[in-house]
DNA sequence: TAGTGGTCTAGACCACGGA
DNA sequence: CCGTGGTCTAGACCACTAA
């Protein structure tokens, strides 16, 4: 075993990205590469099709492969729960209890959810401290319909955040960022002055066709999410 | 073959978020799963692995496989080229060179990207636009150092991010997103007025540990970057 | 040191889709 | 139609690491 899938990934991105291998190009197919390579279908098939989840190259049936034009790669962005986000900064976290209802849905939500015109929902704000100052604004909306234990937890001491996700099944996730200008509570939670560009994430969370809850996380001012690849 | 890889991932998430397997939990090795399942270990393998990938469950060899106790569940964002975006959506694309110049690197690009004294950049500053309205402010830098080449490309028809995928490799790449309040240019140019919040995406990208480019990408008011999973 | 995941092989069958 | 990638198998050896 000298030549690995590892190897054969890296070979074929250096061509690519040498120049050797032109975007649109077509590369051969896998038995040739096997062949060139000294190796079985299936390390040669493992290399491919990482390089082919990665955004890389391009992979039809019958077409063959060939090198992306537009690169489209895709960045992956890890989600963590604020509570370990804080605690790996090595700050000390806090978390609060802002308001707490239980009240039928509000229109924008019903549509942006499909509920019923009967869903009953809890709606909680909270907020998320390192180090004694504001980190996170928590404004949170839990389905009643697929989650009515959520009616008898008052969510006092720990986040919804990790009780959802220990209480609830899902299968669907949706994700937005985007920024927004601090209103006047916002503001006031976060310490900064009304007007301010914030950063905003947005999450539907989704099982089994139903929806189990939308959050909306405000971050205070500067906050970056960052990645590499 | 009845059972396929694409099952068993689907199996084991089921039990995981209907709560048959706890999270924390360890799991059957990939031996006894295979049999189980009746089908071969590479089979259990390929499933389990996606799951690893996907940040569902963790992995260590001797130690066997756990299901993670806090989902760090990973998102992936596409990250496409502007002209594409904007043409995907229906929309005409216009591209405008604002300015050009040949400069030593400032200080706090130095710093950033790791140059020298002597390094010099071509500064850029473009606009996209999307049916004739501002859709995207571009502030690039490009070091001369390891792309010689930009010196003598005036950028006036083509995007600096379409040359730059074309001519110059990348082994690495870094992105941030981040809020900021329009200044009078971001405003000015965006039309919008000053102070708005807007979404800022900032990208290094590298090449065999040299700094190839920086960009700083501001879109204009409600952009929103989604995705789901 | 022994058990578990990581990987490779050689061969096979199948599904898709361009020609 | 028929070449290409998608996947499964049965078996093998290896690398890591917890016990």
């Amino acid at each position: 075993m000298s030549v690995t899938y590892r190897d054969i990934k890296a070979d074929i991105f250096n061509q690519i990205t040498t120049g050797a291998l032109a975007p649109g190009g077509a590369m051969p197919s896998e038995v040739d590469l096997a062949e060139s390579y000294g190796c079985a279908r299936a390390t040669v098939n493992r290399a491919m099709r990482e390089l082919a989840d990665e955004g890389i190259i391009e992979r039809k049936r019958k077409a063959g492969t060939r090198v992306r034009m537009a690169p489209v790669r895709a960045a992956r962005f890890e989600i963590p729960i604020v509570r370990h986000e804080i605690e790996k900064s090595g700050a000390e976290y806090r978390y609060a209890l802002v308001h707490r209802a239980v009240m039928p849905a509000p229109d924008w939500l019903r549509a942006r959810l499909g509920l019923d015109a009967a869903g009953r929902v809890v709606h909680l704000t909270c907020m998320h401290y390192a180090d004694g100052t504001p980190y996170q604004h928590e404004d949170r909306w839990i389905n009643l319909a697929v989650t009515p234990d959520a009616e008898h937890n008052d969510f006092s001491k720990s986040s919804p955040n990790e009780w959802l996700v220990a209480a609830v099944p899902f299968s669907n996730v949706q994700i937005s960022f985007h920024a927004v200008q601090a209103d006047a509570v916002l503001a006031d939670h976060l310490g900064c002055t009304e007007g301010r560009a914030l950063f905003q994430t947005e999450r539907s969370t989704w099982w089994d066709e139903k929806a189990v809850a939308f959050v909306r996380l405000t971050s205070r001012e500067g906050h970056r999410v960052t990645t590499q690849y």
